[in-house]
DNA sequence: AGCTATTAATAATG
DNA sequence: TCATTATTAATAGCT
């Protein structure tokens, strides 16, 4: 993908090597962050340039933790390559991995929720404190459709009551001119029929929100799911 | 890339998922080699699949010097993990636990990160929001503390520093002095000692940016013993 | 840094 | 899982 295939071998162009890698590199940590996502993966990479600076990523507030899994799964893996094949010893591994996974999960949740900081450094800080402000838009952003999609259901209900009121109002005047007729001849049997309680539709929403609904049913207000761009994308990828 | 564009988020359907972080991870893995052979660079990459398998590639023949590599650079401590398993007969009940905590930790960490929101109610997506905007302020709280702590400590060096700087320069000084009297008795004797270096403090902090990179202290990327396999291809472990 | 012409990756499908 | 293919995404070579 490029003007021109390549060759896998070391770049000799030393500028060109540099560039590559810059471009190379935020595409491969691009991709780390999308299959972490999209496949509910996790995921830890680690880059040194030629020039020995570090880049990383890690699906998880976390590296460390990553890794540590990593070292508890090599070490059962190799428990298990040397306690030979016994399909109930499967459930060690299987066990091992589940209690490595919710080790990980519990120390993420509890920094999710702003306990156990201690033990993270400041850049770790910072990560999280970035993953959570998105998520934070993300949660408002979704929140604030889930509203609009009430009241645009709410609407449409208040409407449809509304005109089935209408409908039993014009019913109602129907019968009283019948009976009014038929009081004219059978005399007064006097019932008062216009004091029959009406259905009143709700007819104000407080959403203590932006107030922009227009009594539409076709196209109720969508709004986005706001997402925040990783640092290594400058550009936009949504629809 | 292919039919159609995708959203960043969770794949639901377990099938798809699946098939596509198998196509992903042999995508990813392929990138990391590329880029470790294009630009002479150390690559670790370590990727669970959401079913706890193992996936990795490296660079190097062994995966565990480049993650040591990546300890020195870090502050962090790994600590070992001693992993003594008590064996018990109550391992089905075990397993089912756990496998119960792991799903709703999962999901947990999900709507923690803003994913997978729309089966959360109005009500429940309030919760989060103020949990979440509660964390925040306790991790910006903790990482100001340890930003001030570190600069608290950076400055005591500093002061040490430039008052070990100031000794040497008045050592320096008083040798000048020495060695001027000398000249004058024993002629041109020239020596140049005001180049001598004098220790620079630090005076920067950089606590930046996600794709991070931090300076290296002097391991000049050299050995490259490289695996003659494709060595995305060394776990052909299947799925 | 941007900008395209190209190649590469991959989502949907069989 | 494997193969095919229509599309989108990444990026090599330039400016």
């Amino acid at each position: 993908m490029g003007r021109g295939k390549v060759q896998l071998k070391r770049i000799e162009n030393k500028i060109n090597r540099q560039v590559t890698f810059s471009k190379r590199r935020s595409g491969l940590l691009k991709k780390a962050h999308e299959i972490s996502v999209l496949c509910d993966s996790e995921v830890a990479l680690i880059v040194f340039s030629s020039k020995g600076k570090l880049f990383e990523f890690s699906s998880d507030p976390c590296m460390e933790r990553i890794l540590e899994r990593y070292e508890r799964y090599s070490y059962t893996e190799r428990q298990l390559v040397t306690n030979d094949q016994a399909p109930n010893e499967n459930w060690v591994l299987e066990q091992a991995k589940l209690k490595a996974r919710v080790e990980v999960l519990e120390r993420n949740q509890r920094n999710f929720q702003g306990e156990d900081l201690d033990s993270l450094s400041l850049k770790e800080l910072q990560k999280l404190e970035q993953q959570l402000g998105s998520a934070l838009k993300q949660i408002r952003s979704r929140k604030n459709q889930l509203m609009y999609e009430t009241i645009a259901e709410l609407r449409k209900k208040d409407k449809a009551l509304q005109e089935h009121n209408n409908l039993l109002a014009k019913k109602i005047k129907e019968k009283e001119k019948a009976l009014a007729q038929q009081e004219q001849v059978g005399l007064q049997n006097s019932m008062d029929v216009t004091s029959v309680l009406v259905i009143q539709p709700s007819e104000s929403l407080t959403t203590g929100g932006s107030p922009q609904a227009r009594d539409n049913e076709g196209t109720p207000t969508q709004t986005r799911a706001n997402t925040i761009l990783p640092p290594w994308m400058l550009r936009p990828t949504n629809e």
